[in-house]
DNA sequence: TCCCACTGTCATAAG
DNA sequence: ACCTTATGACAGTGG
């Protein structure tokens, strides 16, 4: 199994059997290797670790166990227990995710202990995963020493860099690293003087995150401004979660929508409702439990807001008019437009998800099952989720071009993301293409077969005229050939001899009289006016 | 294991 | 020059 996990092959090489996991871990070193340049997505590390730890650890039936348990803590400890960092030490890192409440999860994530206990978290995953042989109790070992190590930010921050760099020599953040390494650390600062000074019950997160951007903004790249504004973003996405759960919480524990159902949900809900108004999240498989949030937190396709000097709270509700309402349709009204949960895994099975370069990443999401569609639009997903896409597939493929661009100048958008949307929009319009083509290529071919066999009944029809024809044309022959026997057999000369048949004719001239002439005159008669004919023609 | 249909993707040409 | 569309070719997947 752990061959599986760490051997990481093409996907156009990958046997099946294989792919499962092999994907499953492709997925979670994505979102691992993404986390190193994401500092917000701690938690999501968390989650995608224990989902990770649960795979490797337990069989299934232990794997449902802990889900179930995993559910029970979710709906008890979702509104307001508090789990202080202690507690990262002695529960599991699922419940360090799900007992949160969305203003412990900011306070911590600005706090630098979390921030060490998280990223000393990453360390050791990312010693377990560079280890190929390691076991899974050995693997325990270093989680658990892992959450008690006191692990510096910096210098996790350069482990995990380097993990990355390993994992994924192009990986683009890379490139980043060292300014993302020197600013980190003064963000870091920055956001602990806002945890003390406590902000955060002053403000809403909106503005505290506004006003991280504007501190910084001087001093930023724009990578690292991405960096906060993905965090923020994050969290914010929280917050409207949080508020949205406790609206529909009970209707979702009751309605019995699965956890997992947030697999499924998680472009769309982030494509465009979540980033502001939260108005649909409920709809369609969105639960409430802290699960999600991770979830969210993690992979958010929609994770990332327009930055505010170049968008505006009114622009984006115009856009939204444009770019939800379909999507919010979809979320409300169609609900197989996201995968169940158990087609997330197979979902796995079929994309090639190479962490840290999805631009580059040719791994064909192949696949012939009614879900094509869905399970093709997951392999974008999972990498718009990675890039934190703040669009869904449907709305940047079907898009105008015109809106298209202006979406492209109007969001802040690395280099990175708007490669991966042009590719997703090109493979989407091209898919689209390929459909038609094959359908009217299909619609050809049909009608030209029923071309076929229309002309094919045609000619048949041809030939049973003809062949009545031909009847026809041997039955006159025949009745004209009696009425000449008959009226020659009753012609007589003058003297009273029967007429020779052989050597007289029947003439009929043009005013309806009729002659019995030798064959001879008849013959040069003939000649004659075939003479005459030619002449006329010359 | 091979075959076949289906599908997504890429490359390229044309509009 | 750029974008969209159409289409052949290729490769993966599943029956």
């Amino acid at each position: 199994m752990t061959v599986y996990i760490i051997s990481r092959k093409p996907a156009t090489h990958t046997p099946r059997k294989l792919l499962r996991k092999d994907v499953d871990w492709k997925v979670s070193q994505e979102a691992l290797d993404y986390s190193y340049s994401h500092k917000g997505n701690e938690q999501s590390n968390l989650q995608k670790r224990k989902e990770e730890e649960i795979k490797l650890l337990h069989n299934e039936e232990n794997e449902k166990r802990n889900k179930t348990d995993g559910e029970e803590s979710d709906n008890g400890d979702f509104s307001t227990e508090s789990i202080t960092e202690n507690n990262s030490a002695s529960e599991s890192s699922e419940e360090l995710i799900q007992g949160y409440s969305f203003g412990e999860i900011w306070q911590d994530l600005l706090s630098p202990e979390l921030q060490r206990n998280s990223l000393g978290d990453i360390q050791p995953f990312a010693t377990s995963s560079r280890n190929t042989n390691s076991s899974c109790s050995h693997y325990n070992v270093n989680l658990t020493q892992a959450i008690s190590h006191d692990v510096s930010l910096r210098e996790a921050m350069f482990l995990s860099s380097n993990h990355s760099t390993r994992i994924n020599p192009e990986m683009r953040s890379i490139q980043r690293q060292e300014p993302f390494l020197q600013l980190n650390s003064s963000i870091t600062n920055h956001e602990s003087l806002l945890n003390g000074t406590s902000l955060m019950g002053l403000f809403p997160s909106v503005d505290i995150r506004n006003l991280t951007n504007q501190d910084h903004l001087t001093n930023l790249d724009e990578n690292i401004f991405d960096e906060i504004n993905a965090m923020s973003l994050a969290l914010e996405e929280g917050f409207d979660h949080m508020e949205i759960s406790q609206l529909f919480g009970e209707l979702d524990s009751e309605s019995g929508l699965s956890i997992n159902s947030n697999h499924s949900t998680a472009f769309s809900n982030n494509s465009d409702s979540s980033a502001s108004s939260g108005c649909s999240e409920g709809a369609v498989g969105y639960s409430s439990d802290a699960r999600s949030i991770s979830h969210d937190v993690l992979g958010a396709v929609g994770g990332h807001f327009p930055e505010s000097s170049k968008y505006s709270p009114m622009d984006y509700q115009r856009d939204l008019d444009y770019l939800g309402k379909s999507t919010l349709q979809q979320l409300l009204h169609n609900h197989t437009y996201n995968q169940l949960p158990n087609q997330l895994t197979t979902t796995s099975e079929h994309c090639s998800l190479l962490p840290g370069k999805p631009d580059e990443e040719k791994g064909r999401c192949h696949n012939s099952s009614d879900a094509n569609l869905s399970r093709n639009l997951s392999c974008d997903e999972h990498h718009a989720k990675a890039l934190r896409i703040p669009f869904s597939i449907d709305e940047i493929v079907s898009m105008p071009v015109d809106l298209f661009n202006s979406m492209l100048s109007t969001y802040y958008l690395t280099d990175s993301q708007i490669s991966l949307i042009r590719d997703i929009r090109r493979r989407g319009k091209n898919k689209v293409a390929a459909q038609n083509c094959r359908k009217r290529k299909l619609d050809v071919i049909l009608n030209l077969e029923e071309d076929v066999c229309n002309l094919q009944t045609q000619k048949a029809n041809l030939k049973k005229e003809r062949t009545q024809c031909n009847k026809s044309i041997s039955l006159m022959k025949q009745k004209l050939r009696d009425l000449y026997h008959d009226i020659f057999s009753r012609l007589r000369d003058d003297q009273g001899r029967p007429v020779n048949p052989s050597q007289y004719a029947i003439h009929c001239s043009s005013d309806g009289s009729v002659f019995i002439i030798p064959r001879r005159l008849v013959k040069s008669e003939h000649k004659q006016d075939e003479q005459n004919n030619r002449n006329k023609k010359k």
